[in-house]
DNA sequence: GTCTATAAATAGATAGAC
DNA sequence: GTCTATCTATTTATAGAC
């Protein structure tokens, strides 16, 4: 592979190329897997040779470990109720459901490295995939549960156990992520935009879940 | 790794052998991918030495190729509609979306290995993934987007690209057995049994694209 | 069909000059 | 901070005896 930054081949600050390295890394890895990726590919890739890597990383664990650590190199976990939190104060559901599928879809397409990096990583039994998932995945489990159980205390969704519709919900948009940069990059089966994707999605599991007498919120 | 399957250690018959062979690659493949497992651990997991295992097959490459190829190994990809054929005849919704879910989700219950071969081969780009989704997940999508357009005609369900319906509902039952296969082992999120699962998608995908004279057709 | 021994290639890691 | 050269271990693959 070539250099996959632009660099000047001259010398670099100490944490500059350290950063650079581990984004460098961390886009292999997001490729190839940890093992399917070596640490001369990784040089060549930052125009720099082998040895440049073990003077910052004092082993390959290590470097992969840092993608973990370091604040420039981990992926920004950025809250995504923050940005629908109006919608959820409003309890306006379409609102809610189709803000986090569409923040969600953008964000996986914007980032898709990030994406195959844990699913590596979760195939590969590495850390990174555990901490992703205790501190992210649990926590939209818990959010996004209380909500629906609010709403069932409101009478608005009926009686299911609200972690199963979160697994309904997040399975339709995150597969959907998975076939667009997994299998279906072309998007034969199925073209189709975020925002378009993000409303039927919505649309389906609110009409699936909404008690029979309350109506359905949609900006249809 | 110690020994996979039980063997006798003497001599085999050389298409048993490479049967075994290709079973165990497969199995070992499915856990640490591709580039991931060595030719020694497939010839220790099986039993012998990796000359073997290159008496078999010319190179590395061809025994991955060979899972693919060789009917023996490869996965019995079964017609996914043709247990619930009667419910499609009888235009039973729930029979149909209720019973293709629990399929899918006991045979990925039975057969996680093929589930995370898929994957490693979907990230490290082989074939294996594009010849499976060719094949299986297109076939899929034409048949029961094709059910789905049906039942739109007869007015039973309500006006939605049938695409998106079996991408959302294929979404909720993959990305649950991913769930409990890569990241939930111990299903510390949702504990849940598969004919629960299939039960609550099934429902929560039905009301969500029926229309609204219509009734859902449940056999709860 | 299986083994031991070994070649050839590759990957991870270090030493020391600049 | 970077390089070249080199070492060691691992991995793929082959040769030839049984």
């Amino acid at each position: 592979m070539d250099k996959f930054f632009e660099t000047t081949n001259t010398r670099m600050a100490g944490d500059e190329r350290r950063e650079q390295l581990c984004k460098i890394a961390m886009h292999l890895f997001s490729e190839r897997g940890f093992r399917g990726t070596t640490t001369k590919e990784i040089a060549n890739a930052a125009g720099v040779s082998e040895a440049v890597i073990f003077k910052h990383f004092s082993n390959k664990d290590e470097l992969y470990a840092s993608i973990l650590d370091h604040k420039a190199c981990s992926h920004p976990l950025s809250d995504p109720f923050a940005e629908i939190a109006d919608k959820i104060e409003q309890k306006d559901d379409f609102g809610v459901f189709y803000g986090m599928a569409l923040n969600a879809l953008n964000h996986h397409k914007d980032d898709a490295d990030f994406l195959r990096l844990m699913l590596h990583s979760a195939l590969e039994g590495h850390d990174l995939a555990r901490v992703f998932f205790d501190n992210f995945i649990t926590y939209i489990y818990d959010f996004l549960g209380a909500y629906i159980r609010r709403r069932q205390e409101d009478g608005a969704f009926r009686e299911v156990e609200p972690r199963v519709v979160v697994r309904a919900f997040i399975g339709m948009f995150v597969h959907h992520s998975l076939n667009n940069i997994l299998w279906d990059k072309e998007q034969k089966l199925l073209k189709i935009s975020n925002e378009e994707a993000a409303h039927e999605f919505a649309e389906i599991l609110l009409r699936g879940i909404k008690n029979k007498k309350a109506k359905v919120k949609s900006k249809k």
